[in-house]
DNA sequence: AATATTTCCGTGTACGGGCACGGAATATTC
DNA sequence: GAATATTCCGTGCCCGTACACGGAAATATT
């Protein structure tokens, strides 16, 4: 219980050497022989000396800086919670003499990622968090990264390359079969018939769909379940957002009666306002994450789950992991972190 | 952003003392003049100034305590899990010169409960975690903590006085009302006609029930929503096992087919192999908290839902407030925390 | 062999604050 | 008014690490 703290003294005096030595051999400050070297570490393996942290932070004058590439904030969206945990992670390390900077990047525009990548690199990190939407500009920033042995975490996606340090995200398969279950949950085949899926019209020539594994997991789950059923899918544009309404009352005016109601990102709120001028009791809609107007959107009952992530979680936690390597050399003992998927409904929304 | 850090030496030299006056004052050391210790006290308003953090626990030397009391573990229980955050929180502050130590009593037996009192305040400690279950003891605890100036934190329940430094725990009465939604969603009224509510026998001149809240919540929902609704209970008893399944046999053969159970405590897994043993497609079973083996029983099947929390923060952040208060003097803004409901079903209880 | 260079390593001080010690100033006692 | 007790407060060392500095030893250069 009370053990003695071993000290760079005890080291120093266990090697045969100075505590100068000591210091040079723990942080790879060369100007040592090979043989001192060696000793020390010997020594440092069998006292089983570990820094004090507080000492070093005292001692200390340098700030390391952690930095985060994003894409710019829009008020009341995910990236947004990306960024308030970053923020939030920053804080709980700046007295750690670790700064935190954020480069933000228009998500629809590939140069302006390499941009924010250079200014990143220059701004000399000793750990990055990236939230990567481009995979070539990704592959740029992360090479550069290894080559100068800066660990980078992953937020939100990754790519699928063998050097990043973490990763912290959702399961986007699984969130999509659990949203597919949630929607029936508790009926009966036939009565699953029509599944209206509201989607994002998109370029596809810029941007690959982040939520095509969701999607994924949806279908599977209701061609296992419900062989019968369609799964239609109507595309709004947010760019334009008076076309919205127009846009859905066509849909269902036309189709079958949708009881079935989903869509895959994060902007189940676009359509609330739709939702609650065509009521219906009967209705199950389902949504992602918990935005507040996603939130509020619920409350009102207009959606009636939405599957949530502690999506702040990400961003902090990569911050906190990041600033343990960077400090005391830890390393997780897994590095893909999937995020738990809460079921959010107007009566547990409360105290999340 | 790079201001000059003010140090004592900075207060001492404004307030025209030594810094050995300023730390009497700071630490309310005593031995020091009225006057003096007012200059001093202006110097460091004025100077904004606070303690390094990381020099001060350099520095010091004596290793504060923080207790925990709480009652003997089961594995696999509830209190374990209170037991595991406890020790987590303690391992993440062990750094700060602070130790953790715990004292377990008896929940049947009052007496054990004041040994363990006495034994925890004679571990001189700075800071108490409380999961309380015998209210005059823990009345006369909390009455010499409060004489002493030790802050103390409720953790699962509290009691209704003024002085707790914080509670964490599960709002109760709303964890009943959820539990009856979600037992009873996208159901007609006319199709909840008999509901089964498992409880544990207990002897009520010893000890009050604790989801005592929680049933008024879940009763108040049904009386709301399926007015015709019969709320039935059966009383198994734990320290007699074999008798449990006798009695659900005996309880479910003769009265009408139960389509939804309900346990209020964490103990649905004790029926877990009774309601395998008699499936049922529609059976609607809704549990608390994810014991490991609730968890099982829902992977299996055997329980539909369970409504749990992270258990173990309760008493982690526990501890991560009480040594902010002890080494930085910090009060959290509202001092009740309620865990968030999480719905945990088959297919989303995998990262949790 | 004398000098210059390089490699290696010990010393000393800074970091900011805790606290023991003892001395000075003031108050109390006889 | 001297002796004693009390109150008050400054000095100095300690905590464990980082790093600048400069000296000694080893090696290279002439």
């Amino acid at each position: 219980m009370e053990e003695k703290k071993i000290t760079i003294f005890d080291v120093a005096a266990k090697a045969g050497v100075s505590k100068g030595t000591v210091d040079r051999v723990l942080h790879n400050r060369g100007e040592v022989s090979r043989r001192s070297a060696e000793k020390v570490r010997k020594a440092i393996e069998e006292l089983n000396y570990e820094p004090n942290f507080y000492a070093s932070l005292l001692a200390t004058r340098k700030n390391h800086v952690i930095a985060c590439i994003l894409p710019d904030i829009v008020a009341g969206e995910y990236w947004e919670k990306i960024r308030d945990g970053f923020v939030a992670g920053g804080e709980a390390v700046s007295n750690l003499n670790i700064v935190t900077r954020i480069f933000h990047y228009d998500q629809y525009d590939a140069d302006s990622f390499a941009k924010a990548c250079a200014e990143l690199l220059a701004s000399n990190p000793s750990g990055v968090v990236i939230a990567p939407l481009f995979k070539s500009g990704t592959m740029n920033l992360v090479a550069e990264l290894r080559a100068r042995d800066i660990p980078y975490v992953y937020v939100d996606t990754k790519l699928e390359e063998g050097d990043y340090f973490a990763y912290y995200g959702m399961p986007m398969y699984k969130s999509g079969y659990l949203c597919a279950a949630l929607l029936t949950e508790r009926c009966r085949e036939e009565q699953v018939k029509d599944i209206a899926v509201v989607r994002i019209h998109r370029d596809k020539s810029r941007q690959s769909d982040p939520t095509i594994n969701r999607r994924a997991g949806f279908n599977d789950f209701i061609d296992e379940n419900f062989p019968e059923c369609n799964v239609n899918n109507v595309f709004i544009d947010p760019a334009h957002p008076e076309t919205i309404e127009p846009t859905l009352e066509a849909f269902f005016a036309k189709g079958p009666q949708y009881k079935y109601v989903v869509m895959f990102n994060s902007r189940i709120h676009l359509i609330a306002d739709f939702l609650a001028k065509h009521p219906d009791q009967e209705r199950r809609v389902i949504g992602f994450d918990n935005l507040d107007a996603n939130v509020e959107a619920l409350r009102q009952g207009s959606v009636g789950v939405l599957i949530a992530q502690h999506t702040e979680d990400q961003s902090r936690q990569a911050v906190s992991v990041l600033a343990d390597c960077i400090l005391m050399h830890k390393v997780p003992a897994n590095r893909d972190f999937y995020m738990h998927m809460d079921i959010l409904t107007r009566l547990n929304v409360e105290n999340y």
